[in-house]
RNA sequence: GCCCUUGUAGCUCAGUGGAUAGAGCACCGGACUUCUAAUCCGUUGGUCGUAGGUUCGACUCCUACCAAGGGCGCCA
């Protein structure tokens, strides 16, 4: 996925801008020679930027790579980007900008659309699927990550304007059923949505199961429930959508608090896929793909293997001719693409269905269902682990409930803030507290690479220091404090260019004008945390021009308002920035 | 047995084929009559799991091995 120009936002991270012109250079340099090579310019600890491309240029014109960054920079035009070009080392180039350029480039970003980030260069229709929580389930840790992380890719391709689509692919259907529904009656509708309604809907499902499991008279009644629901009994069916919607109202108070935006037009459960199912089968024996094995209609897709080493089927159709997951994944797939024709598939789900889904791709694509430029990827995500290291749990061993967990999130944060500010009104600490509280919890998974399991840790998360979202949203509140001490809109300093001389205004500068490439970065690998690093980096380089730049005792007029411009647009960056990760920036802490 | 993922400082984690591998915590030492010290500055700390290979150049790519976790036929 790349970003775009083309929607009047100019380009405001001076890398990018200057990429450009050095590409240029090496084409002329190194005329065929230079095909291929990469002449991308990076961060650099010794300059604003650095150039690599002599090294890997050196051989083919058989020159040193010194001498071929001297004939780039005969070449090129810098004069009006940078005060300084030199070639380093072994044949580095070291570009230092021209303050007067990082000002114009501030300027682009403050006044433009989108803080400087370009739009997508082909927006594309982006079905997200995720969170995925189970009817008559209660909601817990393990569904976080799904739901938060989900959240924040729904958010960050939004802004650079694709078309997404939410789906929440709700467990709603399947044998169990059979035994929650005859629980219900046995509890009597109106007790059984009373307990759902609280929210008590571990202890619900475990009565059912355990009455499933001591009696046999039970199971029975189960068994036939299930046949009921599934040949569409019409009081069954009724129970059934009782207990669907007792659970996704609760569902729903679980996304309000957690601040995220899934709704209950988002849910697409797996009973929505029914009808599809026949289909499933259909269409694959049609094309051949189906064979029977062991009583199964089954497809074996290339590439998978079983223990034995022979070919690892996906089954389609059980032997008792009920359909499975499988057969359910497939017909979202169908529906995802031909009634949706959403273009990129996203499944947020955990790691250990990355074979499974795999396979589902792999028949999807044989299928003729899957084709460029249509891809399915899994955003996959490792576990939440306790200070043991192993799956977090409750002291008591039980799994940790979702509401439970934040619960306790704003409690902590709470107590922090009635520590720090006690001269806040309540209702302006309790505000605080859910703002900190909620976001540190989100931003704790968010912030460290998905792929790997992370380790959950309260005091941490909470901390004003390192890598936390209390860290970033304390350098917003302060930029807020400023400007609240000035007497001065936010917006009155929008328009003024900055005089760009501080060391730290200067490093400041260089880590605003980089929000565009964070965010791209970003959404190229789908890996939330490295928008966190970015927000942490541009946090910490807030917090050293706090130290060392005086703002409202400026030495002078234009140096007040150079510096309250980069405030503000410091400011609007995290903001935006914690927004497309689904955290809330608040004025005052 | 086969496959997938992970392995970086005491701990928790970053790291785009580029120069001297970075943060935070902890430890030690500094800075509040100051725009929020909920902060900042400094010191200490590394066989990047091991061994090969590719490359001008490898934490990064490839192969093998070691360790941990996960997956591998009718649950979802």
């Amino acid at each position: 996925m790349q970003g775009d120009l083309g929607n009047n936002e100019r380009v405001a991270d001076p890398i990018i801008y200057v990429e450009q012109r050095i590409a240029a250079a090496f084409a002329k340099v190194g005329g065929a020679a230079a095909v291929g090579i990469d002449t991308a310019v990076r961060q650099s600890d010794r300059a604003d930027a650095q150039v690599n491309g002599s090294l890997a240029l050196a051989k083919a014109m058989g020159l040193t790579p010194r001498e071929v960054a001297l004939k780039v920079l005969e070449v090129v035009d810098l004069k009006d980007i940078c005060s300084d070009a030199q070639v380093a080392g072994p044949g580095f180039i070291n570009l230092t900008f021209k303050n007067e350029f990082l000002a114009r480039e501030l300027m682009a970003s403050s006044t433009g659309k989108k803080l400087g980030v370009r739009n997508a260069t082909k927006p594309r229709k982006v079905l997200i699927d995720y969170s995925a929580p189970n009817v008559a389930k209660e909601m817990h840790v393990g569904h976080l990550r799904s739901t938060v992380i989900g959240d924040a890719l729904v958010r960050m391709l939004t802004y650079v304007g694709n078309e997404v689509v939410r789906e929440n692919h709700v467990g709603d259907w399947g044998t169990p059923f059979g035994m929650l529904i005859e629980h219900l009656v046995d509890l009597g509708e109106t007790h059984a949505a009373e307990e759902l309604s609280v929210g008590d809907l571990d202890s619900f499902y475990r009565s059912a199961r355990k009455k499933f499991d001591e009696s046999e008279t039970f199971q029975t009644r189960a068994r036939t429930r299930v046949v009921a629901l599934q040949s569409g009994d019409a009081e069954t069916l009724r129970l059934w959508k009782l207990l669907v919607a007792e659970s996704n109202r609760y569902f729903q108070k679980i996304y309000h608090t957690l601040g995220v935006l899934l709704e209950p037009t988002d849910v697409m459960g797996e009973s929505a896929y029914n009808e599809l199912l026949p289909q499933v089968t259909t269409r694959l024996g049609a094309l051949g793909m189906m064979t029977k094995s062991d009583g199964a209609d089954v497809v074996f897709p290339e590439g998978f293997t079983n223990r034995e080493n022979q070919p690892l089927p996906l089954i389609i159709r059980k032997t008792d001719g009920g359909y499975n997951y499988a057969t359910s994944d497939l017909a979202c797939v169908i529906d995802r693409v031909e009634r949706i024709d959403a273009e990129l598939l996203l499944y947020v789900v955990g790691a250990p269905q990355a074979q499974h889904l795999q396979m589902i791709a792999a028949v999807a694509t044989q299928a003729g269902w899957l084709k460029a430029p249509r891809e399915m990827v899994h955003v996959s995500f490792g576990n939440v682990l306790g200070a043991d290291k192993k799956m977090l749990k409750t002291r008591s061993g039980d799994t940790v409930k979702l509401d439970a967990l934040l619960t306790e999130a704003v409690e902590r944060a709470a107590k922090a803030v009635a520590e720090k500010n006690p001269d806040l009104t309540a209702e302006a600490q309790a505000e605080i507290a859910r703002i900190v509280g909620i976001g540190a919890v989100k931003y704790a998974d968010l912030s460290t690479d998905r792929i790997k399991d992370y380790t959950f840790d309260w005091d941490r998360m909470l901390s004003f220091d390192g890598n936390t979202s209390p860290y970033l949203q304390y350098a917003h509140a302060r930029i807020c404090s400023i400007f609240r001490r000035a007497n001065v809109e936010r917006a009155s300093v929008r328009n003024f260019e900055p005089t760009i001389s501080h060391v730290a205004e200067r490093e400041l500068a260089m880590k605003v004008l980089q929000f565009d490439s964070a965010l791209w970065d970003t959404l190229d690998k789908y890996s939330p945390h490295r928008l966190c690093t970015y927000l942490y980096d541009l946090a910490t380089s807030f917090s050293s021009f706090y130290e060392q730049c005086p703002v409202l005792k400026a030495e002078n007029e234009n140096e007040k308002n150079s510096r309250l411009m980069l405030c503000d647009l410091t400011a609007r960056v995290m903001q935006a920035g914690l927004e497309v990760l689904g955290i809330e920036s608040p004025e005052q802490m």
